[in-house]
DNA sequence: GCCAACGTTGGC
DNA sequence: GCCAACGTTGGC
């Protein structure tokens, strides 16, 4: 099993959000980023546990956990001109973009924000791309030892 | 293949 | 809202 981290705006969706969906899971759609995709193509499989972020917000952070709930396969807002993520490059016969389900598991008893964890950015998160300045992945791979360490932060 | 221009991400 | 960092595009 791998352990992830995924981002997301909660203005845009967030994990109440996954939480109050149909058996709480959806479709992690938009990805439109190369070693973004490819993680999720090559790597994810069901079952996968996922650190949920929310990004670009007042408190950003870590504030959950998912799973991946399905196998990956192409995107279809991709293929969808009125999509938000709409890339005519992508067709249905040779997807370029890739999605997984995912689902929810728990809401964190409080959030640890990105400036907590930081703090640890030389330390047990050392090589961890969330707490590397510039960083911009919205998928990212978690050590068993990093998702050890968040969480016991809790 | 280089690289300037441009668009996006996302913390602050 | 600002802007640094980064990825992508496309002319040459």
């Amino acid at each position: 099993m791998n352990y992830w981290l995924l981002k997301s705006e909660p203005d845009t969706f967030s994990l109440d959000d996954l939480a109050s969906r149909p058996r709480q899971t959806e479709p992690w759609d938009g990805v439109r980023n190369y070693q973004a995709r490819n993680m999720l193509r090559d790597q994810m499989r069901i079952g996968d546990q996922i650190l949920f972020y929310h990004s670009n917000c007042r408190i950003p952070g870590v504030v959950g956990i998912a799973e991946v709930a399905s196998t990956p396969r192409a995107d279809p807002t991709a293929f969808d001109p009125q999509a938000k993520h709409f890339d005519p490059k992508s067709d249905p016969s040779r997807p370029r973009w890739y999605l997984v389900d995912v689902r929810y598991l728990r809401h964190l008893e409080r959030t640890i924000p990105l400036a907590e964890l930081k703090h640890h950015a030389q330390g047990a998160l050392e090589g961890m791309p969330l707490v590397q300045k510039g960083n911009r992945l919205s998928v990212m791979p978690v050590t068993p030892e990093q998702w050890r360490f968040i969480l016991a932060l809790e």
